[in-house]
RNA sequence: GCCGACCUGGCGCAAUUGGUAGCGCAUCGCACUUGUAAUGCGAGGGUUAGGGGUUCGAGUCCCCUGGUCGGCCCCA
């Protein structure tokens, strides 16, 4: 090519004519730029621009210079696991946030020890400057090469046909396919290679040292738990060593919220092993939050329009039968216990087991109320409210702190609706939801809406429900201001969905409540009511739940409030510290005062010091602590200390209570 | 459920190559009676998750069961 032509191209969005032979490295000289964005598609810095291209640099920094950092750093993680262990096969190993991981069949798991060694080659093969080199390679080639590394060639494979290749993407996507080198300049020699799609740093070195491997597991050979496990080794990746420990601290705060530990550090709830897995107790101390929780959402529900209703915890298998759950969701549910069984002197049944269940679900039980009588449009809607216990039996790997359980309580409501009026009664679910979520202390939401998977026979009932349905979710959604997400082909079979996304204080999504459609069991329950014409109509059910589970949500407020619970929930709200003995029933006067308004105070009269006595209700984590001494009592004062140590002294006690007062009032934070 | 790691007084941790269980906090007692995050002294508390095995001897090695943790699969 003649290196004196001139093709024209867009950088940044500015025209320029470079000459024919020109790659990323000539239009970008700044070293943070690290890959080209041409005409929207990732390449290399290598790439050879071609007439009319539209280039953009990838900064290290951004989104997509993160994800090349990452997806370069699992290419040197492999190529240590290789070098050291020749037998080691490939899997994939794509960036993920804040870091990679890559997936290898090996006859031993990997250890922590083996974790030290990789780190130290990783920093070897990075200190040697190998470039990363793409290579177009035709499938045969590609299939010969690779020969020895069985699960890219299934990736090949798969690429020729049409299957998805799912989270395989970054080894063989649309296009060519393409082998990345590892290039060692100092050498001359290839030394590694990879089946990848790219793009890749240019070189090793720009990995850095803001890197670590950070833990071993075992994942399914393209998640399907049919296939072989292999062993991942995950890691994290920046672009400085100062990220990479700010990165670290940050999972070390997260560490210290973690609702287990700060469950059995504040006395909240614990999971004796006595009962089994996923069970837990609730302490008096985690007790008065849930109860102050349930008291509230109670109240509230109950000036909504919703009744209470209440039912067992154990049923015959004939209900589970008529719901359905028991032909799709058996594997969910504690085995049955089977009752009654007689058995004559030979041994034959004289009079068959009944199977009852513990109920996974209180759906069924409500639309069994729903039955009890003869349903006019005007009971219509009908709002049946439950905090109902619910067991599942869910595998032992999921089970997570009192976030995911087996048994566990649901402050689920059941919405029995005529058709014409979905839309009003899911606005109005909505508002509530979001308002009371509101004063639990989440406020930053975004919503998802499951809907339908076009063609997909397993889904129930009419298509122009559906529709309706789901338009009308969409629409009540969009009214509520709040940030959309579609989520396609995430519907339940029965129907459509919302639910609500909440981040909490340190910015982690957790998905809260669900307002769910039901077309199937008003059916399967041959629910009906008599409209205004006479004519028997099918109810629409809504079910709803705000916190999904008490538990869990008790779990995310733990999480996102890192244990400091405002004020109207906290299990101690004021604890009373006086100076000296003497000044004790000064102290107990405020405290008889604020008990009266059903605060809850106590007074520290035990004999430590009041320097520990600070510090004990500090680490419980007590909102407020009022000090008195000489002093305060002599001005009818108290010290105001705060929980984040600040203290206001010499307070009008009047003053202080009516603070207090406000606080626990206004649920507000402190 | 699968893979791996782990389980020592209420909690957090120790215990060289297997050699006969310690520390801190907490608890209890005594003294101290204190002005904003740990007063001092003393005492009690563990058949090392449970069971089995190897060994002269097991917290330490092996097996089973239970539980926990990190992932994977799952979460109607």
């Amino acid at each position: 090519m003649n290196s004196n032509e001139l093709i024209s191209i867009h950088v940044e969005g500015k025209p320029m004519q470079v000459p024919a032979d020109s790659t990323g490295f000539k239009l970008f000289t700044e070293k943070n730029i690290v890959a080209l964005r041409v005409n929207g598609e990732l390449k290399d810095l290598s790439y050879l621009l071609a007439d009319g291209d539209s280039v953009e640099g990838v900064a290290l920094e951004s989104a997509d210079g993160l994800n090349i950092l990452r997806h370069s750093a699992a290419h040197v993680l492999a190529q240590a696991v290789q070098t050291i262990n020749h037998e080691a096969k490939l899997g994939i190993g794509p960036p993920i946030r804040d870091g990679f991981y890559y997936d290898f069949d090996v006859d031993r798991p990997f250890t922590p020890e083996d974790l030290k060694a990789l780190e130290k080659e990783m920093e070897r093969i990075i200190r040697s400057g190998q470039r990363f080199i793409r290579r177009v390679s035709s499938e045969g080639e590609a299939a010969l090469e690779l020969a020895g590394e069985p699960y890219k060639l299934e990736l090949i494979g798969l690429k020729s046909g049409s299957s998805d290749v799912g989270e395989a993407s970054v080894e063989v996507g649309v296009g060519e396919l393409t082998i990345y080198e590892n290039f060692d300049a100092k050498e001359g020699v290839v030394v590694w290679k990879d089946l990848c799609r790219g793009p890749h740093l240019p070189n090793t070195r720009m990995i850095g040292n803001g890197f670590a491997l950070t833990r071993v597991a075992a994942a399914y050979w393209r998640g399907n738990e049919l296939n072989k496990q292999l062993q991942r080794i995950y890691g994290t990746a920046w672009p400085t060593k100062e990220e990479l420990k700010a990165h670290q601290v940050q999972l070390e705060e997260a560490a210290k919220r973690d609702h287990r530990r700060l469950g059995a550090e504040l006395d909240l709830f614990s999971f004796p092993e006595e009962i089994g897995s996923g069970l837990a107790v609730f302490h008096p101390r985690g007790g008065i939050i849930r109860k102050v929780m349930e008291d509230y959402s109670r109240k509230r529900h109950e000036e909504s329009g919703y009744e209470f209703v209440y039912s067992p915890h154990v049923t015959k298998a004939n209900l589970f039968e008529t719901s359905g759950h028991l032909e799709w969701y058996a594997e969910g549910m504690f085995p049955p216990l089977k009752l009654d069984e007689e058995i004559d002197e030979d041994g034959n049944v004289k009079r068959q087991a009944q199977d009852y269940y513990l109920k996974p679900m209180n759906c069924p039980f409500h639309c069994l109320i729903y039955k009890s009588q003869a349903r006019s449009y005007r009971d219509l809607p009908l709002r049946m409210f439950e905090f109902g216990t619910v067991y599942r039996y869910e595998k032992s790997g999921v089970l997570h702190g009192i976030t995911r359980a087996r048994g566990f309580t649901q402050d689920d409501a059941h919405l029995y609706v005529a058709r014409e009026s979905i839309e009003v009664e899911l606005t109005n679910v909505l508002n509530f939801v979001l308002e009371l979520l509101r004063d639990y202390g989440l406020t930053d939401f975004y919503l998802e809406l499951s809907t339908k998977e076009e063609g997909n026979p397993k889904f129930v009932g009419d298509n122009d429900i559906w529709v309706e349905a789901t338009e009308t979710l969409e629409r009540v959604a969009t009214n509520s201001g709040l940030q959309l997400v579609p989520d396609p082909g995430g519907a339940a079979f029965y129907g459509p969905k919302i639910s609500v996304q909440a981040k909490d204080a340190i910015g982690r999504t957790w998905q809260m409540s669900t307002i769910q459609l039901d077309f199937n069991l008003p059916e399967r329950f041959d629910l009906e009511y008599t409209a205004p014409d006479g004519t028997k109509q099918r109810p629409v059910m809504i079910h709803r739940a705000l916190f999904g589970s008490i538990e869990r949500f008790f779990g995310v407020l733990t999480e996102h409030y890192a244990g400091h619970f405002p004020p109207w929930l906290a299990p101690v709200q004021v604890v009373g510290v006086p100076v000296a003995v003497e000044f004790s029933p000064y102290l107990h006067g405020i405290a008889t005062e604020l008990r009266a308004s059903g605060v809850r105070i106590q007074i520290d009269d035990s004999d430590e010091r009041m320097q520990k006595k600070i510090r004990n209700h500090t680490m419980a984590k007590v909102p407020y602590m009022l000090i008195a001494g000489a002093e305060d009592q002599s001005q009818g004062a108290v010290s105001f200390r705060f929980r984040d140590g600040t203290q206001i002294n010499g307070i009008p006690r009047e003053e202080a209570v009516a603070r207090i007062l406000r606080d626990i009032a206004e649920k507000v934070q402190v």
